[in-house]
DNA sequence: CTGAAAGCGCTTACAG
DNA sequence: CTGAAAGCGCTTACAG
């Protein structure tokens, strides 16, 4: 068991002092070339690295970024990590995953147990009982800490930040616009309860899009699913009733199950009732008929996620403290229409 | 503004002693009680927290556990980190994730990283690539330099490590007596190429209950799929040979894939060919028709390896460097079928 | 060309 | 009861 080699023990082994062999390491020309190829040589033997954590508190920077996502076992998260983890490790930056498990406490908590010098910024998702309550003084405070951060996806104007979503309503609008496109007159609505942002503005997707083409709306058209487990009944009444012929899921889940349940009740998908999703993952594309959706490409806004908190974070070096005012920006992701068996 | 206020700040606006704030904030009963109070009055006030980084540099650890896995987008291994992390968290510890995207070289690179002071102990899965390389050298350094790693699911022999992982071989034994149990006597395998452990072992489980059953081992029905998208024709053929009534695939992906295959030949499942399939995940639960499963559970694999780590890490503290000879433990977990429409 | 000193933010054994 | 000192592992401005 080699513990891990110090700056202290290879200048004690060489009869140097520690600055010397930190310099040397370092190329520094203030040492002599003897001195600096032997120290190198020395550390090279035994693998030294320079640790971490020393290097963090010297530098004040620790070169690694926080994410806190409400869910992990979420294919659409799993795709921003891997987009954020892409660009973080290109920049020599290490990132470090919470889950807020979509609480608020939790939320808090990691925040806070993250701000306490582990990380330098953030990149994160509200939790749904965040957007519920409000309340948002764990992000401000980090904030006016000087803690730089970036929110994507499930985002509130509360808050004063870098922000990278999609346009939650516009996409909704062009998946029910296709629909219509496609000769469908009756056009259901599945959906949450609306308190988490990206539901509301998907919702009004929706509504504006039928107005547009003329087409009326109908209130009862608007299935807001509480728990999918537990859906059935009403959905098949609706369905029972002929009431519509294609519907917009606002997930995938929800579309998987109307499907399913269509089925079973011999309705036929896509002919009698053509089903559009938002958010494509897994489920659309192995699913029976396999199901056309609205894509957020998780990858491209874990990418820009990242890029923007590590310039952010880069420049921060510079003009530290400039006092400009700081001018926040909002990218805007492009989604797009994956056609698939559902809408034919 | 404000940045974080630290000791040294508190000790100068009260005009006491660094010591004398540490002390205070501690609870230290060296202190006397006006001091404290005051002290840890003005603490609370101005919210101070103590730097993380620095309490790493002192104590010598730092409360992270890293993690280094595959591949995130993928529901099994999301599964183990929210056990791992479930288990970090109420221990007061925080999950710093690396993937290693099936590459030795990014596997080797974030171990290395991790392994320099930022985290107390690993868990991880093994890279395809490391798998087949055989090379397990940066495990066995960062090991001989006294750091904890345990390893789950894709773990080797070659490495003394504490490992979690489920009876692969017992598990497919398993899945495929199942299907014989009702009555199928030509059964199929959808296997990978069998660099990676854990598809030979099922391997060996499939090919160990049809002789313990007496059944004819076929060659033939052993198909090694590559490449998922490019599988179609193989599969079709031997399909329309009718040259089997049911299939154990090795994973979800492939079982949906099959059946999808069949779908559009009109053999149906489960009449005319059953499929159960290794892994529980998404798609099993929302293909059509449901599939199937043998399920690993990841939040118990996750919960298991976090508390052997952390049980590791705690015990280490004590006896520090007492040359008994490590025993390490082995943990399997226990799978269990979930049968689903596709087996009827 | 080399090294002692100060410092990042904290804790704790030791003086007083 | 309070504080100065040493130290965790490093870097760098400053002496010599």
């Amino acid at each position: 068991m080699k513990k891990k080699v110090t700056l202290k023990q290879i200048a004690r082994e060489l009869d140097v002092s520690i600055s010397t062999v930190s310099k040397s390491l370092r190329n520094s020309l203030e040492i002599g070339e003897e001195t600096r190829l032997k120290v190198q040589a020395f550390a090279k033997f035994y693998h030294y690295k320079p640790n971490n954590i020393a290097l963090s508190l010297k530098n004040r920077k620790t070169k690694t970024i926080g994410i806190i996502i409400p869910e992990i076992v979420h294919y659409f998260f799993s795709t921003v990590i891997n987009g954020i983890e892409q660009i973080a490790n290109e920049n020599g930056y290490s990132v470090i995953i919470c889950l807020s498990d979509d609480s608020f406490d939790k939320e808090v908590l990691n925040m806070e147990m993250l701000a306490n010098g582990s990380i330098d910024g953030f990149i994160m998702s509200l939790s749904k009982e965040t957007q519920q309550k409000g309340d948002f003084h764990h992000i401000t405070e980090v904030i006016n800490q000087g803690m730089p951060v970036v929110m994507f996806d499930r985002v509130t104007n509360d808050i004063l930040c870098d922000k990278v979503i999609i346009n939650d309503e516009l996409s909704a609008y062009g998946a029910v616009q296709s629909l219509i496109d496609k000769g469908r007159k009756k056009i259901a609505l599945l959906t949450t309860v609306d308190y988490v942002s990206v539901g509301k503005f998907r919702t009004d997707g929706y509504t504006k899009a039928l107005r547009d083409n003329g087409l009326a709306f109908d209130e009862n058209l608007i299935i807001k699913i509480e728990n999918v487990d537990n859906c059935e009944i009403t959905i098949a009444t609706l369905l029972e009733d002929k009431a519509f012929d294609a519907v917009f899921a606002v997930n995938e889940l929800f579309a998987v199950t109307i499907i399913k349940i269509a089925h079973k009740m011999g309705i036929k998908v896509p002919e009698d009732l053509a089903v559009i999703a938002f958010t494509d993952g897994i489920i659309s594309k192995y699913s029976t008929p396999t199901i056309s959706t609205v894509t957020q490409n998780g990858i491209e806004m874990g990418n820009v996620a990242a890029k923007i908190l590590i310039e952010r974070l880069e420049s921060e070096e510079k003009e530290l403290e400039e006092y400009e005012e700081e001018i926040y920006k909002t990218v805007v992701i492009e989604t797009h229409l994956i056609e698939r068996e559902s809408t034919n």
